[in-house]
RNA sequence: UCCGGCAUAGCUCAGCGGUAGAGUAGGUGGCUGUUAACCACUUGGUCGUUGGUUCGAAUCCAACUGCCGGAGCCA
């Protein structure tokens, strides 16, 4: 007797024949008529199974009987069609096996709406919600096509180092990794602390990214891309930010700054189409519960052009804007929230991609312009949360590479193999980061970013 | 980190100086192919922590902790 996934019975089902289904109960209604509806789901969708259980049950008593919210049971029966209005197909349970019961006073999930932020203080249990049980799905399918996307176009999966002693100059706070003794570690004659007694024999941290080891990678593989976790030790509190995310970087060798845009917007489309395609179900949902205009907004975005703009234009577009922004607007400011917001919810109405931006703006490792003052980056916004990529052409040329390292008075010898890749068969390069949490967050409509990764990490919170 | 708000029953919230409330969940009984089931009764709380003001504090004040919204930093 075969155990069915709800999701693949539902899809085609096995009608009048005995089958068993694992699952957690949602709920269960008692009818005096002699037998019980239970709700069971196993987060293979978001639809319930109904399991009608009879009075006859040698166990209906002592077990079916206390079955409540949380128990996860094993139904057996024949399917059949329902009497019901709210479901195709149910099942006549003739066992009904209990492998768990749940305590409903102490268990946080109850049967009336539980709020996000109570959900957080349950994440182990979240994902037996309806919200979770979509995010978990919506986010696996993402991760996939994510691979599918770079697969197909013959990019190679590259694992970066999660510990690393350089820093991707100006990518955050990092996280120290050490295993020196934090009461009393080994000092210096100058009395700071003396890293060279620790485990690397130098100061270590968590990565901010894992561009420097991709462009390693992809000057000799041509084209490869990582997907993996990145940490910022940013006192950063807000809807947007975690302390650990997970972040896709492709690189690409022989490609410039409008290969690199290109490339952006064609993954970005990919990844909304996949979920549209997909994941129907869990997007109609959010589209009624948690954000009314989300297909609508993934649609649009699969079906426009992004819209190009150099940071110098996109300046005097908002130098003439009809609005009162808090910031103002003058050639060399970074871009602040209002202001990319205005350009992808009011100018535009699509994601933008601002190239271009000022040097002094960007780290020392984008490719500098012919005009001396910009460098070849690009951020690919969408309305509503902001920059999701962040990207550039790299800096080729050793002399001008060198020359910006000194500008910025970096060390030398810490990114010396990082410069030898323009020493020893240097090409033009470029590539991006996309922060994999917004992307689900845009998805599926989700308002925090700790909603999206099934356990956050922020300031204050490494529970679960 | 800055600005603002919030913290009361398992959950969602009301009460805002004078003995702690509702809905819902849980329990008991009734009724029913139900589906946010329904009807009656009922269990359940040192009002985030610490200090202060007051005859009296859930209520006013301060600090702390946590959470939420906005900003900065960024992906």
């Amino acid at each position: 007797m075969p155990n069915l996934r709800i999701a693949d019975l539902l899809a085609t089902p096995p009608l009048d024949a005995t089958c068993s289904v694992n699952g957690w109960v949602r709920t269960r209604r008692d009818s005096k008529g002699g037998f019980s509806f239970i709700e069971i789901n196993d987060g293979s969708c978001m639809a319930n199974l109904q399991v009608i259980a009879d009075a006859g049950l040698p166990n209906y008593e002592t077990a079916v009987a206390k079955l409540h919210p949380g128990s996860a049971i094993r139904a057996t029966g024949v399917l059949t069609g329902s009497e019901g209005q709210e479901q195709a197909v149910e099942m006549k349970a003739a066992e009904i096996h209990v492998y768990g019961f749940c305590d409903i006073l102490s268990y946080p999930l109850q049967k009336q709406r539980v709020s996000l932020e109570r959900l957080r203080e349950a994440a182990h249990l979240r994902v037996r919600t309806n919200t979770f049980g979509a995010v978990a799905r919506v986010r696996n399918i993402l991760s996939f096509a994510t691979h599918r996307f770079f697969q197909e176009r013959q990019f190679l999966y590259l694992n970066t180092p999660i510990i690393t002693c350089s820093d991707c100059e100006g990518a955050g706070q990092m996280f120290r990794v050490s295993t020196l003794d934090p009461d009393k570690p080994p000092r210096d004659k100058q009395g700071n602390v003396d890293y060279s007694q620790d485990f690397f024999s130098e100061a270590a941290s968590l990565t901010v990214s894992g561009q420097l080891e991709a462009e390693a990678y992809a000057c000799g593989a041509s084209r490869v891309y990582t997907f993996g976790p990145t940490f910022r030790a940013e006192n950063s509190n807000t809807p947007r930010h975690l302390a650990e995310f997970w972040m896709v970087e492709p690189e690409v060798a022989f490609c410039d700054l409008a290969g690199d845009v290109d490339l952006a917007e064609e993954y970005l489309k990919y990844l909304f189409k996949a979920v549209l395609d997909e994941c129907e179900e869990d997007l109609a949902f959010f589209n009624k519960r948690i954000d009314k205009t989300v297909i609508e907004t993934l649609s649009h975005i699969v079906d426009t052009p992004f819209h190009r703009l150099p940071y110098t234009e996109a300046i005097e577009l908002l130098g003439k804007a009809d609005a009162d922004f808090e910031f103002p607007v003058s050639w060399g400011i970074d871009l602040q929230t209002e202001h990319e917001r205005y350009l992808t919810e009011t100018a535009f109405s699509q994601p933008v991609a601002v190239t271009d931006y000022p040097r002094t703006l960007k780290p020392f490792y984008m490719r500098c312009n012919d005009d001396g003052k910009t460098v070849a980056a690009m951020d690919v916004l969408l309305p509503k949360i902001g920059e999701i990529i962040g990207g550039s052409q790299r800096e080729e040329r050793l002399d001008v590479l060198l020359e910006r390292m000194h500008e910025l008075d970096m060390d030398e010898d810490e990114y010396s193999w990082y410069v030898d890749l323009r020493r020893f068969g240097s090409v033009p390069h470029a590539g991006f980061g996309l922060g994999f949490e917004r992307v689900v967050q845009f998805a599926t409509g989700m308002a925090n970013i700790r909603d999206v990764i099934p356990f956050p990490r922020t300031p204050h919170n490494a529970r679960f």
